[in-house]
DNA sequence: TTGATTAGTTAGCAA
DNA sequence: TTGCTAACTAATCAA
């Protein structure tokens, strides 16, 4: 916002040829118009637009210095925005390859079991004559069902 | 009527000698130095140097010109870059949101069968008995295991 | 009139 | 020397 002069040799034109201008560069930027008229009185005319275009060119350039700050930001919004994004997308990335690990696994399970339902199904009807090894702590039964809604599936066992 | 100027090639430079501009702005713009030398003889020093900086100047424009344009388009392959971003984001969350469904469906699903082994369980050993009405083509039974590697899991019944 | 934005100009850095 | 970029200026537009 403040034109500083100091930082680099920039090209700042100061044009204090003749006398010591009334106004400073920050002073002649920040007044109003009111204020401004006030330093006016027992000019020329031409020092009046002289004096009115330097504040005009004064205030551009704090103008323009603005909105290449504002460019930036804007610029440094969008990369911190993407940076984000992407990890969001790192996140859900891990979540979903755990999770089609973890339905990789049941699904696992599920085809075992059936492999070993269909060789209990195979060597007779007695189950536990067939598995004498395992006791009952470690054994459920499952009743085998395509998809179907829990209100039909639960009340139709043959 | 009188053609003075009917060749191209003739118009080279014939009057260096006051203000008009012996080569256009896009011609002098676009020598190289080398046929830029073959314009500059018979010119004096200043005149010379103030052509080189017109050439410079034009140059810096066409310079300026395409750091504008450079800026735009990264601009606005960030701003494309974070759409896909946010695309990318919408499919993965889409894809987990099913997952985390069909995850939920198993589970629900072998949290019944749990509640239906503990029954088998509290009714007595004989499985046949117990669920008289199921033939076994609809049975499979399960060895319920903790989370172990499949390496232990398929080789230890006991 | 004020503020923002565009294009052109200049200074200065880097290759 | 060439190309690029930051800052400045002027012109122009919107409010």
């Amino acid at each position: 916002m403040t034109s500083e002069r100091s930082s680099k040799a920039l090209k700042v034109k100061q044009e204090c040829g003749e006398n010591v201008p009334v106004l400073s560069d920050s002073e002649l930027m920040s007044l109003t118009v009111r204020e401004l008229n006030l330093h006016l009185r027992g000019m020329s005319r031409d020092e009046i637009q002289k004096l009115k275009q330097r504040r005009r060119t004064l205030k551009n350039r704090g103008y323009a210095a603005s909105c290449r700050v504002k460019r930036v930001s804007q610029r440094e919004a969008l990369e911190q925005q993407k940076t984000e994004l992407q990890r969001e997308v790192e996140r859900l990335g891990v979540e979903n390859a755990g999770m089609r690990k973890e339905l990789e696994g049941l699904g696992a399970r599920l085809a075992a079991l059936q492999r070993f339902a269909r060789g209990l199904e195979a060597g007779g009807g007695n189950l536990l004559a067939t598995a004498p090894r395992l006791n009952t702590a470690s054994v459920i039964t499952i009743v085998k069902s395509p998809p179907q809604p829990r209100s039909q599936r639960d009340q139709e066992p043959s």
